[in-house]
DNA sequence: CCATTAAGGACTATATGTATCTATAATAGC
DNA sequence: GCTATTATAGATACATATAGTCCTTAATGG
């Protein structure tokens, strides 16, 4: 199990986000340089993020993305869930109801990882973020 | 993200193991039909179970699986790593190093959730299952 | 020796993820 | 208004992973 590519060029591109300027809007091309992805893929991305209410776009010359929120409310949590959704790990075709313990146990695994995910913010890494990035 | 569907069946399968008397082995036969399984399919499963050591298969006449430890020291987290395998949730392609405080988050995540997965036994659940399993 | 059962290789089909191309729409600046 | 720029979106192509089948081989019990 593994998380998608895309993902990992999301969290990417939010952090190059992070690092520019908070009004100047950053184009795709520059992002997709930056990360070495092709431009219209990483548009479709960034589309995701905008629909997540985690940036916002602007068309047109001088256009491009910006971050919607403060660096420090947008967690890991939500760059992910943007790209991989949100469904549960285990679907089982069958539904035996709240009492089936094997989902609550994947249930519980899955909160656990999620509250941690939540909890560290953009601005958590930002500052130390590699340089060659 | 999710896990494999083959991850739901090897679970299931080894609860229906631990359910089964401990000295007599089942056959896949009798498992696939259980899971609503093709048999062949879910041999293949098995044989990931018996290489990561939990459970053991005997072949020829009266064989199939049986569990190779007690079912309290069986933890979820093994059973889905037979399966899944161990390989992070993130694989960037370039390698920053240890200073990389994206993957430090990742991974901390991963380890929460690995921590509940490996503190429930398959002993947790098998008290209760649902009948129609 | 024979029936039974697991293991494993080769193969096919399907789904998902990755990526490209093209057309459309919106915006800024002239 | 016109033009250049940039995001959005659909269609398409390609690659990879998953799901599943078929057949052969090997091992075990009776
Ligand atoms: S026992 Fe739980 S996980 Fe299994 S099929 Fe029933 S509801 Fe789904
Ligand atoms: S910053 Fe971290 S996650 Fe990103 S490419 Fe470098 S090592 Fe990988």
């Amino acid at each position: 199990m593994k998380y998608s590519q895309a993902t990992d060029y999301a969290l990417h591109a939010m952090l190059n986000l992070v690092a520019s300027a908070p009004d100047k809007p950053v184009g795709v091309q520059q992002l997709a340089e930056k990360l070495g992805v092709s431009p219209t893929y990483l548009s479709k991305l960034m589309t995701k993020l905008v629909k997540a209410g985690l940036i916002v776009s602007t068309p047109g010359a001088n256009g491009g993305y910006r971050l919607r929120k403060a660096q420090d409310e947008i967690s890991f949590l939500h760059v992910i869930q943007a790209i991989e959704g949100t469904a549960s790990l285990l679907e089982c075709s069958l539904d035996h109801g709240d009492e089936c313990l094997i989902q609550q146990v994947v249930r519980d695994a899955e909160r656990q990882m999620e509250q941690l995910l939540a909890s560290k913010k953009l601005s958590d890494v930002a500052k130390r973020l590699p340089a060659t990035d």
